[in-house]
DNA sequence: CAGTCGATTCACT
DNA sequence: GTGAATCGACTGA
């Protein structure tokens, strides 16, 4: 039988730990987009973790700047950057304030609001496709800069929260290089899934773009 | 202040 | 598999 997901949201202490275990332990449990539409809920299946200024591929790896400053604030906020022109990435906090670490949200099943999903994600040919990617999943969320440095362990309705929803089994837990990440950053297994979900991202390593003409 | 490139996605071949 | 899209953050001079 199935367990029902817990909806008590997680405590800000779930994301005050080192983020190598948090990463792992946020797959299952669910984010929850409230909007003006209605709300739109996600279970996580694949994440990646970024351990602050130790870490070459994390933003935070050359200290603090105006984009990444979040990053070094208490753990539970959200951290939403802008890249490639375009797409916005969605990223929760982790570790004792200061330490600048995150765990950079992948991919997810969108489990409630696929409805209102699918309007935000046109080109996606089915609901496996909703949130298979960190840009996808935020694009499906509705998420954007605006919505940078929101707490996401506060019970009220704020427009992003994380809840317990259902932990994984480490034997489901997979590992492996963390995608499209350039140089040293990529030597870490510091991406994590759960093991034969069909919305996983692909894996791709990092492709340095050719010189404009 | 100009140059470079990105924690990506999509259309096309 | 390859290349374009598209712009803000960061770097170094």
């Amino acid at each position: 039988m199935i367990a029902t997901p817990d909806r008590t949201p997680l405590p800000r202490e779930f994301f005050d730990r080192p983020v190598l275990e948090v990463a792992p332990d946020l797959l299952g449990r669910l984010i929850v987009r409230s909007t003006p539409d209605g709300p739109i809920e996600l279970r996580l299946t694949e994440v990646e973790a970024y351990d602050g200024p130790n870490d070459p591929g994390s933003h935070a790896y050359r200290g603090r700047t105006a984009r990444n400053e979040v990053m070094f604030g208490p753990p539970g906020h959200v951290y939403v950057y802008f890249t490639y022109g375009m797409w916005f990435c969605m990223n929760l906090v982790c570790g004792p304030p200061g330490r600048a670490s995150g765990v950079l949200l992948r991919a997810g099943e969108i489990t409630d609001g696929a409805e209102l999903a699918r309007t935000r994600r046109l080109s996606a040919r089915n609901d496996k496709e909703l949130a298979k990617g960190p840009a996808r999943l935020a694009t499906a969320l509705g998420v954007d800069r605006s919505l940078d440095g929101t707490d996401a362990c506060t019970g009220g309705e704020t427009p992003l929260r994380a809840l317990t929803g259902t932990a994984v089994p480490s034997d489901q837990v997979r590992s492996g290089p963390r995608t499209g990440v350039a140089g040293d950053g990529a030597v870490h297994p510091w991406r994590f899934w759960i093991a034969n979900d069909p919305t996983v991202s692909p894996y791709r390593a990092h492709t340095p773009r050719r010189r404009r003409s």
